[in-house]
DNA sequence: GGTTAAAATTTCGTATACGATTTTTTTCTT
DNA sequence: AAGAAAAAAATCGTATACGAAATTTTAACC
């Protein structure tokens, strides 16, 4: 019997609405850096006990969206300087090591339907929706770790790649962020020639490039609130 | 008033112990791989709640130490030879990373402290103690990660290694490894030279040394257990 | 005797309840 | 009226309770 897929079947938890939900409203902004998060509200607004509550804000938690502080309660993460800095950087490591392993590893197909991903990335750029194609965009990214064939690596990436949309989507400067795709096209074409490091520098100054956009506020400002 | 000292107070969680307390056995191995860790059973051993109990684990699956199937439980994580090669191979991009931002901003008293923990490696090597000769030669890439300034990448390792650990603990072949400290002084080295791709270059052949050190069981043994 | 089916037990997921800590409101004092 | 102290309310951490799923045991059947 070749019953060899694993294939997790639905076990689903009560906790995965609740989940989702804040961090689509993190993520879009309808809750802001700082704001509470209180148990009982959320347990009113999803029709759970607290301890559903708990286990969703916990795992938002684990990815650094929320700051849970004991006998205080959950808020939404404030990331400063420091750690928008940190984060990029942290993926300028983590990429460039991805696409040297693509760029050796890539097949003929799998070359294709990035290219295919490109185009799509496109389309949803000239149709103004931001979000949209902040969410493609960094599907790119996650596509390159998805090809590296390293679990843990595009893990990393998922977790970093998070919380960089949560900056993102806080200290982007309003304005141009066209450039974006020539990044992705440039990077492409090193991968088709297999030049990992050519393909590694790109993906290195195409971050520096996306963390430049950003308007930081002073570096003293964490306190305040 | 100049109260800017975060210092988290003490804050004490109840789990905290079972959490300690499960990955100190897990690490030394008086928990086997694959070994459900019922909920009662740990109940009973700490004199703590249910509710206790499960934050631990949670906590603890987090790390990827444990495996937590819904409504089966926990067990020990079986890392295999996929997933061993895989954590390897994303510590030799982080840490690569991490020592180019090393060398580009380590100071001379850093330097010296550097110097000063390798030779209490040494020490410890000489006395036998295989599992504290461990953690000491794993706190000198952990304190590489510190002297990055980089939070991120800091985090990222320590959740690594603490895997490595476990892997190392499961499969390291019997017999030598005291190439170990003479890999750790030639990248000390090459960062008192501030030549960060030659520490790089370093770092990778050392990781490359310590996970060709392993025996890894074939790769169809997973399904077996 | 081995295999399958049903009953019983165990274990997990979730809800609720209670004590402790924190925050807010009220009240008292200067 | 402003500030400090006390009381009240709200919130969080933990324990317990109950229903559902899974595992084990027992029984039945071929």
């Amino acid at each position: 019997m070749p019953a060899a897929t694993p294939s997790r079947p639905p076990a689903a938890t009560l906790d995965q609405p609740v989940y989702e939900a804040v961090l689509d409203a993190v993520m879009h902004g309808r809750l802001r850096p700082g704001e509470r998060l209180g148990e009982p509200a959320l347990c009113e607004r999803f029709g759970v006990s607290r301890t559903v509550v708990r286990q969703a804000l916990h795992r938002l938690a684990e990815l650094r969206i929320l700051d849970i502080v004991p006998n205080k309660g959950a808020t939404v993460a404030r990331p400063g300087p420091k750690e928008t800095r940190d984060i990029f950087a942290a993926r300028r490591v983590v990429e460039a090591g991805i696409v040297r392993m693509v760029a050796a590893r890539i097949t003929h197909g799998e070359l294709q339907r990035l290219k295919q991903r490109m185009r799509a990335e496109h389309e949803a750029l000239h149709q103004q929706d931001h979000a949209r194609w902040v969410a493609l965009a960094g599907g790119f990214h996650l596509a390159l770790a998805e090809l590296s064939g390293n679990a843990e690596l595009q893990r990393i990436l998922t977790e970093l790649m998070t919380r960089c949309s949560l900056i993102v989507a806080l200290y982007e400067a309003p304005g141009e962020s066209t450039c974006e795709h020539a990044e992705h096209e440039q990077l492409v074409e090193h991968l088709a020639l297999r030049d990992g490091s050519a393909a590694a520098a790109a993906m290195d100054r195409h971050l520096l490039a996306l963390e430049a956009r950003l308007r930081l506020p002073d570096e003293g400002m964490s306190p305040i609130l």
